[in-house]
DNA sequence: GACATTAGTCTCAATCTGAGACTTATTCGC
DNA sequence: GCGAATAAGTCTCAGATTGAGACTAATGTC
């Protein structure tokens, strides 16, 4: 039963319609998404709007972004309708969720991605299916290229993966794989983090490969 | 520009919601989608239905798979909103996509998959997004035993694996992919399709299994 | 009974993978 | 300045995985 629903004086069919935004962003071995605090002050709720006469939802999804974070996101996309019973931070019945990705940039609105509990049910429902979904679509597009900034060393790289995987990678495993799909090339410039030795800075650089089908596997099922 | 957003009278943010359904089923090589002719008998339409007050939208795409089928999906879930300017056959400006996956029964109202060139703009491209939506999920859910019958070939199995995939597998490969998953057994029975050695029958049966995780896959990004 | 047809199996070479050790380059502590 | 600690990047190797293609098995057709 969706209080959203009958709590609406519209004729049924007829609902109040939000696009909710799952910002994500990524750090230091940890996923932040954003968020501010709600409508009167008590807990938390992520950044949301309404379409526009007329907009496209994707449109919409990109505005609302926009005005969030000031520039358009690396990475969006449309992660699915939700409309149940749990109250929204603007009272409507029916949230489009999309899921934005960007570089890190300094603020203090990104909140950790796990300690999200101040979020109504509803949009906690929506964190955690963008979160399963950018795992699920980690492999088909460049949903952890989205999260890094322009220039990366590999380290980095693989440690955003194994944040996203929540499990290990083989490092040279890894980078044979980098290297095998021409995905990054190398800027030339390195980067000192602390101690140990200098890593090589790499950019996003797909380029054209011949297609390795493969069986299909099976043993995720 | 929304043409059923502009259209309507209700305020910005408010929109006639519809649930459709992309109701999917397998045969002889080829995909199938239910649709009948539409509103005025102009064209073809998917079936659709408008969520009940306080219904969730799983409900109500559970509910009007029922009505159209007579039973409930072997498999459902949402594939996405859409709300893009052509018109829909009810009228509405957002409609929420649902896939439902069944095995084969004899109908008159299923349409090959590639010929639905008879759809509404709109519902034209939720059949591309769920053919699209399937293949991706192909690896992650049971989609393909849900197109079956509960007792299937072998051949059969790997025949409707290359339709949804569009290209051929080894059969050798498969069926060691398939012994290793642990996903069939053998029923003990034995068809005989016209010409050619009998095939044993198996069922879908997963069995619990050690997680074999492997490296990411970078190679389509 | 020969042949076409489909199911199911087997072998083998080539490729892919993960473990783990190894080399290189830098900072830190003294 | 020097050795230890740390992190980047490379290498080797054995074992697993894969696809090609040949092979055997069981059935219907002529």
């Amino acid at each position: 039963m969706s209080d959203g629903l009958a709590r609406s004086s519209r004729p049924a069919g007829s609902a109040a319609v939000s696009i909710d935004l799952v910002l994500v962003t990524y750090r230091d071995r940890r996923l932040h998404v954003r968020a501010e605090s709600g409508v009167n002050k008590k807990g938390l709720m992520l950044p949301w709007g309404t379409p526009a006469r007329g907009e496209a939802l994707d449109a919409g999804a990109a505005r609302i972004a926009r005005r969030t974070l000031g520039a358009t996101p690396a990475w969006i996309e449309q992660v699915g309708a939700f409309a149940d019973a749990s109250a929204h931070p603007g009272g409507s019945s029916l949230s489009v969720c999309y899921a934005g990705l960007v570089p890190w940039t300094e603020s203090e609105l990104w909140r950790d991605a796990q300690s999200l509990t101040m979020l109504g049910g509803r949009q906690r429902r929506m964190v955690t299916a963008t979160l399963a979904a950018l795992r699920a679509r980690l492999e088909q597009a460049p949903v952890v290229f989205s999260l890094l900034s322009r220039e990366f060393t590999l380290s980095e790289l693989q440690q955003a993966y194994e944040t996203l995987l929540v499990r290990r990678l083989h490092k040279a495993s890894f980078r044979r794989a980098l290297q095998a799909a021409f995905l990054v090339q190398p800027t030339g410039e390195w980067r000192s983090e602390g101690r140990g030795r200098p890593a090589q800075l790499y950019r996003y650089a797909p380029r054209k490969r011949k297609n390795t089908r493969r069986g299909v596997r099976l043993d995720q099922l």
